[in-house]
DNA sequence: CAATGTGTTACATACGTATGCATAAGCAAA
DNA sequence: TTTGCTTATGCATACGTATGTAACACATTG
């Protein structure tokens, strides 16, 4: 009565072997039908669960996906960025419906975290999902490559490597922004957010906002891009600094929808009307974006979208069926904060 | 080449025995100093990682927690309630400083979720979270119990089961954030949230709530409480629903923080001002409840201390140590929407 | 009637680790 | 020399499942 009912005692009940037995539970057609519905009906009358430690070391495969969310090292410890949060809901639902277990393990970039589920079988396949430069742990990726192991990564394409990533269009989504703060009038618009290939998101949305000034007959100017980290608190100072600089401006582009919201707050602040003095856009369409005052225009990334990518091309890598990069549409989300 | 490196292949190139690998690798005191850093030394070169199935197999524990997080069926789809994803990064975070991993499971109400890990030998025990009445799964506590299922829950005491629940107190939760409503001078204040048994949560909220206005020898008006379940748009409705019936309130207490956005919402959009009209406290502080306008006034429930207890206390029953059901103390939280 | 095929079941084994028990070596005490 | 103790290692086995192969009964075919 004690220990978790076996194979052998539902073996020993309907009076066949342990192999009939776990054929019967998995449906194979080599079992009479007759032994098949015995077997079942034992096995549920002994609330009988097939020990998975015990099947997946037989079977070599675990049905568990494990997901790596590098921490930003700079952004506060309590808190985790919304758009990872809703990423994680996206990516545990699409799990749930390939009927895989999601086992999720938070990390730092700088941590062994290549060694964790590498071979321990403990998952079949690992999503890497985090804000970065790749080129920080792109030793690691070949690491992950050279020991077979299957994965996928959230982000930027991956040069020269064979590497599997879903990202969004940081570029046509930055194009998208800013294209519809000139629709609106807007001729002096600040760019929120770091700009350097160490933040390739962010540097991509950056480009694609160049590059749309440029398209307009505009001149991209320099003064107008700030510095600042994917947090509410970069947000609010960088604007902070630009408004005492003195530099001109009428509208702001943040990197981010957390910046985005501290730059309102930052600007409010400041006796500033968002978006009768400043329009102010932003990006990712966190949850947080529809609730703010005046309620933010944004770049959407599609998560839920996103989740299910990563899902089904991981699992496709899984089986052994071929997967490709690919970049998803981002979509404009007009709302309050840019005037119309 | 091909294949991963087993314990049999080190014990080879260092010339002892599997046995003696294994304990080795484990820091045994049993095994030579000499030896240990010869094995350790070929492990690593091998790039040796434990399979952690024959592990788990072997020693029946697995290292692992189970999150089964229950959606509200009423809910949105896509979305997931802020408090629960605030809680699940403080879980995930519980866990890592444990050393175990945590596997996570979205879970209909009605489902067999009982039976997922109960016996399945994935993971060494079970925390559940999601709001509502327990009675709607009494019979599965019951059966988690019957088969000596280590599992911790988030939410009220379980009377007469022997079940470890973590909770926050909401009775003085909302004894608090009336108190402060009533020292701002607000005398009819309404409540807005499911007040039956159905939402133990919500209900004890309540009840605090009325004890607050009695204790200032005030009466309780029962047409100022409003239904509505946790939503934004819920509490958008609710509150038009109150506007339209004519009746007077100077403030209202929104039985979480989703609920009162989607107040703040319906009372800017029929021109009242908040708090000078109209004040509004709200209960969890969600991330998005300081970036409101104004900033929301709110009974803070303490996610991060929350999340470790749950972890620590079934890591205690799993131990075989004894634990007990404990109630978190809420904190109020004063920013701008109850007026000072 | 022999040969072949079909459907169903049992047997035996492998997955990789951890650990109780036996064993061997070395050494001190009797 | 014998006994006893310590230290270090190997042997053998169990964890519970899944599956290749063999075996068996029975039917079909030439």
């Amino acid at each position: 009565m004690k220990s978790k009912p076996t194979s052998f005692d539902i073996a020993y009940q309907a009076g066949v072997s342990q192999s009939t037995v776990s054929r019967a539970l998995r449906n194979s057609p080599l079992v009479n039908e007759e032994t098949r519905l015995k077997v079942q009906e034992i096995a549920k009358k002994l609330n009988y669960k097939v020990d998975k430690n015990a099947s997946s070391l037989r079977t070599q495969q675990s049905a568990t996906i494990a997901l790596l969310l590098f921490e930003d090292p700079t952004s506060d410890d309590s808190l985790i960025n919304p758009f990872f949060l809703s990423m994680l809901g996206s990516i545990t639902k699409a799990c749930a419906h390939k009927g895989y277990d999601l086992l999720i393990s938070f990390q730092q970039m700088n941590s062994d975290w290549h060694a964790d589920f590498e071979d321990s079988n403990k998952a079949d396949g690992i999503i890497l999902l985090g804000y970065g430069d790749y080129h920080d742990y792109e030793e690691k990726l070949i690491h992950l490559i050279e020991q077979d192991t299957h994965f996928v990564r959230w982000g930027a394409e991956v040069k020269d490597l064979s590497v599997v990533s879903v990202g969004c269009d940081n570029f046509h989504g930055g194009y998208q922004v800013t294209e519809h703060l000139l629709a609106n009038g807007r001729k002096n618009i600040a760019f929120i957010g770091c700009a350097t290939s160490h933040s390739p998101e962010f540097l991509d949305r950056y480009l694609g906002h160049c590059k749309a000034i440029t398209d307009h007959q505009l001149n991209v100017d320099t003064d107008l891009q700030v510095e600042a980290i994917s947090t509410e608190e970069a947000g609010y100072f960088a604007v902070k600094q630009l408004l005492s600089s003195g530099i001109k401006f009428d509208a702001i582009f943040a990197a981010c929808d957390l910046i985005a919201i501290g730059a309102m707050r930052a600007l409010q602040e400041s006796g500033k009307n968002v978006p009768k003095d400043v329009a102010v856009a932003g990006f990712d369409d966190i949850q947080i974006a529809s609730f703010t005052n005046p309620a933010l225009t944004t770049a959407k990334q599609n998560t839920k979208l996103a989740g299910e990518l990563l899902v089904n091309k991981l699992l496709a890598l899984i089986a052994g069926e071929p997967a490709e990069t690919q970049l998803m549409p981002t979509s404009l989300v007009v709302r309050k904060s840019c005037g119309s």
